[in-house]
This record gives C-alpha cells, structure tokens and sequence, in this order.
DNA sequence: CGGTTTGACATTTTT
DNA sequence: TGTCAAACCG
C-alpha cells in the first residue's frame, strides 16, 4: 500500500518493543491540553494519562464543542472504559444527553457503552437523573440511519413506511430483476444473485467505478460489466417501486440528505457532540457522512486503531483513519493508547511480533506489566479430527483448573471452520454458542413469518408477498406474480387479496388466508397479539413443509416472546434486522443465562471482545491467509491483522492449532479433498522463539533429546544422504 | 401451471 | 454440500 507510506500525520516507526511506560499524547494533542496535570476529578483517577487526555480533551466547563480528536486505540488499552468516560465527563461538564451522538460498530457495543457512560455521569453527578433515557442517539451508523429517514422520510420523498430488507431479502430482489432481464440464460453462466449484490454494494460503499471494483475485487466477473449495469439500475429502480431499503441505502440517503445544505444545517445542528467507535472499519460513504455533518470538526471525535482494520470487503477503508487529522485546519488532535490491560506480556511479545512484519505500519506497539511464564502454545495436530479433540481435551483441563467455559473462546477464519469441533463438542455434550455464520433470521420458517409482517407492513415490498403467497399449496410464480400485480394495482393489500379468485387446488386454504391478511393489513389486532394471529396461520404450513417442525416452532414462539419486547410491528423489523440475533446454539435453542457454555466465533465477530484463554483453528496457509483472494499484498495484509485481532483477544493463554492436513471444501467431487498445509506464513520461523512450539498428541515414548543423542542423529542423517547418493555413483 | 427431480457448479468475513 | 436452472410429470 505505497500511498499510505507518504503519510505524514502518522508516522511509522519500527522500534524493539518497549517495556517502559511512555506517555503517547502527540505534541499538539499536549498543546491542546494545558491543564492535564491538574488534579483529575475522582471519576477520572483511575484512567492513566494518556486516557485521561482522550477524555479531557477540549471539553471546558458548559462542555461547548471543542477541536476534532482521533483516538488511536491499541488493542486491550482500555478503549470502550476511555469512550464512555469520554461520554460521561461530557454529561457532567454539562453536554445535553439528546444532543450527543454515539456511533459504534454494532449494538451490543453501543448498549455496552450507554451503560457505562451513564453509571459514572450519574455516580460523578450523584443523581439519579435519566441519563440512559436521555442519550438516545446511540447505535450503528445504519440503525441511526434508519431512525433519521423515517424522520426526514416525507421532505427527500421516501414513504415513511419503507421496510429494510435484510441482505437475503436483497439478493432475492436482485434475482427477480436478473430474471426479468433475461441474464439468468445466458450461454456462459452470469454471476449468482449473492455475488451481482456483492458486487453493487461494494461499488456503493467505496465510491468507486464499477469497472475498477470489478479488477480489484471481482475479476472472474470482468466480461459481464455492461449487463451487471444494466442489473443494477433496474434493482434500484425496483427498490424505489417497492418503498423497500437495503443496508446500503441507509448510509446513501443519509449521506445524500447531509449533502443537501437545506437539510444539513438542520442535521448538523442536532447534535453538539459526535463520538465514533472503531474508526478503522468505516467506509467512505460513513466518512462522507461525518464530515457534511460536522464539517470544521467541532465536536467531533473518533476511536479507532487501524491495526485492527479487517472490513474491507466491506468497504471499509483505513484511509478514513490515517486522513482524518489532515481533514481540518488546524489538524485534529491526536491521543495513542499503547498501555494494554488484556494480555500477558507473552502474548503481547507474539502478537506485536506477528504485526510487526506488516509491510506497512503505522502506530504503536503495545505493553503491559501483567507478566507470565506461559508463551502462547504453537500446536501442530494431523488434521481437523485431532484439532477437534485438542480444544475439547484442552478446554476441559481448563475447566478443571477453574476456568469457566464462558471465559475460553474458539476462534477462526470462516464459519464453516468449526464444523469437526460443533461435531466433537455436541459427541462431549458441551454446550457452546456460536457467533457469526448462519443465523437464526436466515432460517426458512423465520423468513415466512416475517414476511407476512413485512408484508402488512410494506403492501408493494413484492418479494415479502411472492414469499408468502407460495407458501399455500397450489399457488406458484405466476399466481403469486398476479395477486402482486393486484395489489399494485389497486393498492391496497387486505382488499385486493380477499377480493382474488384463487386457483382451485388453492380454494380451501384462501378463505384463512384472506382473513389473516385482512385483520394484520389493516393493523385491526394491536402489536404483538398480531404476531400470534401470523404464527397460528402458519402452523399448518409449517407442518406440511417440513419434517422438524417441532424444532422449528419453538424457534417461531422464541420469536414470539422476543416480538412482544417491541413497542410496535415497525421497531420491531426494523431492529431485527439492523440487529439480528446474532448467536447461533447447537439445537435446543440459546442456552440459560445461567449455564456455562463455550464461545465459538469467527474472528470477525470476535472484535472487541476478550476472553482468558483463546484458541484459534486452522492457523496454516491457505486459511489465514485464505488463499481466496487473488493474493493482492492488500489482502494479504488484512489478513495479518486478522491473525492479530484473534491473538489479541487473549488474556491468559493463547493456542494457536495448526492440523498438517487441512481439509478444502468446496472442490470437485472426486478431487482430493484435503491440502498438505503448512504453518501460517504470518508465523515465521524467525518468531518461533515467541512461541511455545509443540505437538499433540504428545508422542509418549520419546524421552527428551540429549546432546549426544542429537549429534548422532545429526551423524546418521548425513549417512544415509551419502549412501543415497552412492547408489548413482 | 405447480411441484419435483436431475445435473452442473461453486470464491470468506457482516451492518 | 447446497444452490440454481432446466427438464419432466401430474
């Protein structure tokens, strides 16, 4: 990446790990901040100084907005504990809660943070005021998004009724439109639907031109440019039809409407101060969105460290993090947390190690004082089988030591990866949960449930309604295709349908049919009842589609339960699918709160999060990196710093497993099936010292090796090479 | 027209 | 292993 080495806002630096404490406030940060050695106020002891500084800076008493702050924040270093303080010492000097802004990367860590912020305001303030009830701006970018759009909805055109298709409901979309364009039979095969909408929503996210997104992601695409164009606008044009968004279009009107200076002085003005979470992984499209709405930079305040940056398929640039002090004049302030809190200095040594060959780097190298005599454990099993059984046998002597289940983390590249380990846990009956991968939304009966909701909701949202209709025997495509067009016709939904002549074979299951759609149209049954109503007509439909129905229907009660948590049916999809239940657990459902169970994760969902002891599969080439990519250095460069992100959850103890035979899905019937694979190259042998190298199973009868024994193997070895070469002689 | 079977083929990570 | 589209049957 040569444009970013030009930087000079943050410069590189390859020095030996430190072990002394240095305060990491950049100078004009320091400048900035006259009064950091004043006393601190009590809630603000316990942070260090560089925290402190992140906390403080340019926040004066009425807390008016001060200068732009980036806050470069080393894994472990305290990062989410700095931001909430941030937040709270904004409240107590006297910020309004509803006119603060807090974007962050995904619910759970807005929830998280809300919470934080608010106990010390309330604590520093001694009040029981509603803080938490005050600062409602809190989410995603994109569940923000939607709430701004419904309330701008009538003033840029949009009906405020718009439903958000989740990224299924999306690919469903582009696939009708891929159909009606007749790109479905061509000679050679055109893209899949999931790969056409890959395709736009990177040409979204990153501003770029479709031809140029094409070499650089999509290459195996190249030949059908002018089609997937064509494609694309008939998908937008379909969505508008449909009063339907998708994810991208909730950053796109956003960042429209903040362009729009009749708007944006309105939407700038809202809001005092803007905090943003995980920087590193924001788009151009977010930034965008930033900079119209604060463009001076007053109040604005950014978090991130781009050593962690592992979105870019999804658009996400580093850029936005290296550029952002350069964005203003005078630059932004600049605050490093390199103090880490989460490891030992052991993992700490191999992790900064591993990032330390990145071709490019910019920021900090971490240190701790937590130190330990354990170096993470470098593990060297036959295949996936023995990988299995080495985490279950491992995680279990843990246990036995005292270390809960929820405390140990499984970690890899890509869902499918845990596979042997889902099958070796479910044999043990361990309970586990996993993150990321397939979800509880993506499932078949969930979908029809909620279709029919979205359907009510939204009557032309035309792939809710071709979902549903299919649903009763006897009604296929073009019967469903003609109840749609009925709809659009006339408009409405409940009158349009009970007025339909159905086929015959569809007779008896209409009358039902037409009730329901009558009764939850119109909204005649109040939110959640409605849900009930949706279920009992499904039931039998359920019954008759699949053979685990059971199963099933419990997850659709779960469902029912979780409805009820919902003020209204319009919160209620909206936020399921800005924020889907984002755990899968092996079967019978998401354990009790109470009982212990093992975390699975992907690595990406494992951001931000921590656990003592921290096992991550499958560490050998063509998996980390994955050899997927075309092998840019870009690529692979993200994928160094996947390694690192997983090696950085780690409090305790670390396990890296690398089986010497990996599996490879997805290849030919009949070609062989498994790969000899070799260690990570992001683990050099040069970095073997760091790690506690060793393979499993032990192999019993060996003894340790004495230096005589090593020299007369060393003897042999050469013996022999001299005998092979005298057979030719 | 709807529903089922067959055969070809495939690029991971997620708001 | 699962998805997708064309072919076939009722």
């Amino acid at each position: 990446m040569r444009v970013l080495a030009g930087h000079t806002a943050l410069q590189r630096r390859r020095t030996p790990i430190r072990t002394i404490d240095s305060l990491t406030v950049s100078p004009i940060s320091a400048a900035a901040e006259p009064g950091a050695s004043a006393p601190a106020a009590p809630y603000l002891e316990k942070l260090n100084e560089a925290q402190r500084a992140a906390v403080e800076h340019g926040v004066g008493e009425g807390a008016s907005p001060g200068g732009p702050l980036l806050v470069i924040a080393g894994a472990g270093s305290g990062k989410t504990n700095t931001l909430a303080h941030r937040v709270a010492h904004l409240l107590v000097k006297g910020a309004d809660p509803r006119r603060v802004l807090l974007l962050t990367f995904s619910r759970r860590a807005a929830e998280d943070m809300t919470r934080r912020a608010t106990r010390i305001a309330a604590q520093a303030l001694g009040t029981r005021a509603d803080l938490a009830q005050a600062l409602t701006w809190t989410g995603t970018f994109h569940g923000v998004g939607a709430r701004l759009l419904r309330e701008y909805a009538e003033t840029i055109g949009l009906s405020p009724a718009f439903t958000i298709n989740d990224r299924e409901d999306c690919a469903d979309l582009m696939n009708v439109v891929r159909h009606e364009l007749g790109l479905s039979a061509k000679e050679r095969r055109f893209p899949v639907k999931g790969t056409c909408l890959a395709i736009y929503s990177r040409v979204v996210n990153t501003g770029a031109k479709l031809p140029d997104v094409l070499d650089q992601a999509f290459p195996w695409c190249r030949e059908w440019e002018q089609d997937l164009r064509a494609l694309f606008a008939a998908y937008v044009a379909a969505k508008q039809a449909q009063n339907v968004l998708d994810y991208d279009d909730l950053l796109l009107y956003w960042a429209r409407m903040a362009a729009e200076p009749s708007i944006a002085a309105d939407l700038s003005q809202r809001f005092d101060h803007v905090l943003v979470d995980e920087y590193q992984d924001t788009n151009r499209l977010q930034s965008a969105i930033l900079l119209s709405m604060k463009p001076d930079g007053r109040g604005l305040t950014v978090v991130g460290d781009d050593a962690q940056s592992i979105y870019s398929f999804r658009g996400a640039t580093v850029r936005n993090i290296l550029d952002f002090p350069a964005h203003f004049a005078p630059a932004a302030a600049r605050v490093t947390l390199e103090r880490n809190y989460r490891s030992t200095d052991a993992i700490l040594a191999a992790s900064n190690a591993v990032i330390g060959l990145a071709s490019e780097r910019f920021t900090k190298y971490l240190w701790t004082d937590k130190t330990s005599a354990q170096r993470p454990r470098l593990v060297s099993v036959a295949g996936e089988v023995e990988q299995a059984r080495y985490v279950v046998e491992a995680v279990l002597q843990a246990r036995e030591a005292g270390m809960k289940l929820k405390s140990q983390a499984v970690l890899f590249r890509a869902a499918h990866h845990s596979a042997a380990l889902e099958l070796e846990l479910a044999r043990r009956n361990i309970p586990f949960v996993k993150f990321g991968g397939l979800r509880f939304l993506d499932s078949i009966h969930v979908k029809d449930v909620l279709a029919v909701l979205r359907w009510a909701q939204n009557p032309r949202d035309r792939v809710a309604g071709f979902r549903v209709l299919q649903l009763m025997p006897g009604v296929g495509p073009s019967t469903a295709g003609r109840v749609l067009d009925a709809v659009a016709a006339s408009g409405t939904l409940a009158a349009s349908v009970g007025a339909y002549a159905p086929p015959a074979r569809a007779a008896d299951d209409w009358p039902a049919f037409a009730a329901l759609m009558e009764k939850v149209g119109a909204s005649l049954t109040p939110w959640p009842a409605e849900f009930e109503q949706v279920r009992r007509w499904y039931e039998p439909h359920l019954e008759r589609n699949h053979e685990d129905a059971l199963t099933r229907h419990a997850d659709i009660l779960q469902m029912e339960s979780l409805a009820a948590t919902f003020p209204t049916r319009e919160r209620f999809l909206t936020e399921l699918t800005l924020d889907p239940p984002d755990a899968t657990s092996h079967e019978s459902g998401v354990p009790l709160l109470d009982e212990d169970y093992l975390i699975l994760s992907t690595i990406h969902s494992a951001k931000g999060q921590e656990w003592r002891n921290v096992f991550v599969l499958n560490g050998v080439d063509g998996c980390i990196p994955s050899d997927l990519g075309t092998g840019s250095q870009e690529e692979i460069e993200e994928e160094r710093r996947l390694l690192y992100v997983a090696m950085t959850r780690a409090k305790e103890d670390l396990h890296i497993v690398v089986p010497q035979r990996f599996y490879v899905h997805n290849q030919n019937a009949l070609g062989d099936r498994h790969v000899w694979a070799s260690r990570t190259r992001f683990i050099p042998e040069a970095l073997s010292t760091l790690f506690d190298v060793q393979a499993w199973p032990p192999v019993a009868s060996v003894s340790p090796p004495t230096e005589a024994g090593l020299a007369a193997a060393a003897k042999a070895r050469i013996d022999i090479a001299a005998q092979l070469k005298a057979m030719w002689d």
